[in-house]
DNA sequence: CCTTTCGCATACCGTCGGTATGTGAGGGTA
DNA sequence: TACCCTCACATACCGACGGTATGCGAAAGG
């Protein structure tokens, strides 16, 4: 096995242990020492790789928001007129976010770990762009109304977020279908008459 | 001093300094050295008073919590009709969780170290009953159709949360009527035409 | 005045994230 | 193919942290 090859692999193994390992326990209950003995290594890879335990997180969130972004942009694609891309892209939203092991990376634990600020400018780069550029192109098309764009983002990304953590706690069976409608009124409201 | 005024003023320091510490640093970034020491104890009277870290944490939610939640009472009552007074409340709570120091410890901290299930069960004490009682009042009054009020609760609880979050950051002037302009929009389009 | 209680201080421990240094296998060069 | 430099790690170690066990002195009750 050549040096590259080697070195990708201690680095994707790292990143896919500890992806588990704070998907189900949680960043802060996670040791780096149960990181290294997981990935078959040692502290001394994990840090030629990663400056420390919050940049590995950061690799996680970046590869966890990628798979999000993509199940979103596959959805929204399939889906015919924008006014119909845009409804799906945020059911899709929402029912991938609803996995929990998803959400304790994405939700919970990255603005804790990275702040709120570096979390909003990663998942800005990941989905909310995609959010905000719906709703540019379904406002120039005159399917809803002129608005400032970057509050009407938040409070739709807010809402589906938090909509996505509860679902995966509650889960009773028509909690999904009764959030999904509800949000599909709210985004259903914002069509000019 | 009596021993209950003392015990009193103890644990009132601590959760004060703790208070100012946690929201100027965050829970992680704060040891409890600090916290004792600018309290003007030692960590025998912390753990006196409380079971760790995270329970003192909690002692400091809850209190931020009701004073939130005080607010967006106070402005309710003083608006008119009860639609009034959910639009009220609902704007009270965005420009109460604006404040920098109180959404570290409400919005961000809160969830990560208590996890979300309990972060959820406080939210829902303090202000989401008060959310999810005038939406059910405004259900039975025919302001708004019938629907199921918990996923519309949680859809305009993330709302308003990650607009608390998102204004305190921008602080651009003319942010926070757009974002109250949008959320009243998306709250109007809630009440039967 | 004696005793109990209790609010808190002191001293100590295991574990954690982080760092400095050693080492052995690629891999280019002559 | 002999050399040597590089680099991907391993090993050993450190300070700081959250947490605990124990000691102590003043207030409260009889």
């Amino acid at each position: 096995m050549t040096r590259a090859e080697q070195r990708e692999h201690t680095r994707r193994t790292l990143v896919a242990e500890s992806r588990r390992l704070f998907a189900a326990k949680g960043y802060t209950a996670v040791g780096l020492a149960e990181i290294v003995r997981e990935s078959g290594v040692t502290k001394g890879a994990l840090y030629h790789h990663f400056e420390g335990k919050s940049d590995l997180f950061r690799a996680v969130l970046e590869e966890v928001q990628q798979e999000v972004a993509a199940r979103v942009v596959a959805a929204a694609e399939a889906a015919g007129d924008p006014w119909l891309q845009f409804k799906a892209g945020c059911a899709a939203f929402v029912t991938a976010g609803a996995d929990p092991e998803i959400q304790r990376i994405m939700l919970i634990d990255g603005p804790a770990v990275l702040g709120w600020n570096e979390w909003r400018a990663m998942d800005e780069h990941a989905s909310a762009k995609h959010l905000a550029e719906a709703l540019t192109h379904l406002v120039e098309n005159g399917t809803i109304p002129d608005q400032p764009i970057a509050p009407l983002t938040r409070l739709l990304s807010g809402a589906m977020n938090e909509a996505a953590l509860w679902l995966a706690q509650t889960a009773a069976p028509g909690d999904v279908t009764a959030t999904l409608a509800a949000l599909s009124h709210l985004l259903e409201s914002l069509r000019t008459a």
